[in-house]
RNA sequence: GGCCAGGUAGCUCAGUUGGUAGAGCAGCGGACUGAAAAUCCGCGUGUCGGCAGUUCGAUUCUGCCCCUGGCCA
């Protein structure tokens, strides 16, 4: 066993979206020797800009964003792999004696890394077609009917309408010949080699980020979101099912250019959208991750994230905007 | 000013042949292992516009009033 001194530093920066992150990392990285991790499911794909809130081109340049733009919006993007990009990525990081700051709000990826997953086949298309079919000609009540027959343990905590899980619960025994709660409950948690500071942000008064959402998304349609939306949808090849564009956002854009939604709602729904993802994110924050929580509308946030930071890593040496010593 | 149609949950509406009402959306809470910005679950007390009248009982019937929209002047 380790001690947390031998063990790298490591800075966890969560928060609901809206919540300033992306601002308080920027801050963080004037004055740190650190280099910014994404965790954002969204910010993974190419070519998807101003719906994802990603750092314009000149913020890339001056504070270099890790795990960005790594794949087409055609592609799908996973848990498990992230989890092995951001160990990576955060080895090479270490090695140049700087620290990884991760930021976003992508909070399953946060419980992937500092957890593991047990060993599970990958998600395999033949597999999950065979199940569509199976659900489009009999509902999932049927696919619930036949999981329950070869994993009954964990048809019991899935609800016969949850078709994500269904489908993946029933894909995980076909191709691994052993049910999906046998190979979890093998699984043991294994926590990567860094001393990590889980740090996260929240606002006092929900209603303050609710008008922050709104405030935001109005300001992504005015930078051209629709247009994004255009674009991407002739240069690739692209359906509302894929990971990409069941993105906030890009689902409600697209739903209003092909009439499947008013286009007069579209501003409400992507804003209710974006509303409920940030109730997902806290919830993920309060009951599973626990991060030390800060006030993201609290005077000098910088200042006290930065003196918690120094005081877990620097000997306590942050003041005044910059900080002294070394790692 | 007259006629007609409405005024029911935050919003859009349904409904009660008289026994004080329920959907969708929103909101709130929760779950979560290779799609997670996903997927799913749970939560519905609101002077049924106001005041009277009839009635054992009115949101429902009647009268008057107020408000909104439309048509006619």
């Amino acid at each position: 066993m380790e001690h947390k001194e031998t063990l790298p530093p490591a800075i966890l920066l969560m928060g609901p979206t809206a919540s300033g992150k992306t601002a308080a990392a920027l801050w963080l990285a004037e004055r740190f020797p650190v280099e910014l991790v994404s965790v954002d499911s969204a910010q993974v794909f190419r070519d998807m800009d101003i719906g994802t809130a990603k750092p314009d081109a000149a913020t890339q340049q001056a504070f270099p964003h890790h795990l960005i733009d790594l794949i087409s919006p055609e592609e799908s993007y996973s848990a498990a792999r992230f989890r092995a990009d951001a160990l990576a990525v955060m080895a090479k990081i270490t090695a140049r004696g700087r620290i990884p700051l991760l930021v976003g709000g992508t909070m399953l990826y946060y419980k992937a890394l500092l957890e593991g997953l047990a060993e599970l086949p990958q998600a395999n298309p033949e597999i999950r077609a065979e199940i569509d079919a199976l659900a489009a000609a009999h509902g999932w009540p049927a696919v619930h009917a036949e999981l329950a027959r070869v994993d009954p343990a964990t048809a019991a905590r899935l609800h016969s309408t949850d078709a994500q899980r269904l489908q993946r619960a029933l894909e995980i025994y076909r191709l691994a010949g052993r049910p999906m709660s046998e190979l979890l409950a093998a699984g043991e948690s294994q926590k990567p080699p860094y001393a990590f500071l889980p740090l996260g942000l929240l606002p006092a008064d929900r209603s303050v980020l609710h008008g922050r959402i709104a405030q935001r998304f109005d300001a992504m349609l005015h930078a051209g979101l629709e247009d994004e939306v255009s674009r991407l949808r002739r240069k690739y090849s692209l359906s509302l099912d894929l990971p990409s564009m069941r993105c906030v956002g890009y689902r409600q854009v697209w739903e209003a250019q092909d009439g499947i939604a008013p286009r007069a709602e579209m501003r409400d729904r992507g804003i209710y959208a974006t509303r409920q993802l940030a109730k997902r994110q806290i919830t993920w924050l309060a009951n599973t991750l626990k991060p030390e929580i800060f006030d993201c509308l609290a005077p000098k946030l910088g200042d006290r994230l930065g003196q918690r930071i120094a005081r877990e890593f620097f000997g306590g040496s942050f003041s005044a905007g910059g900080f002294q010593g070394k790692i």
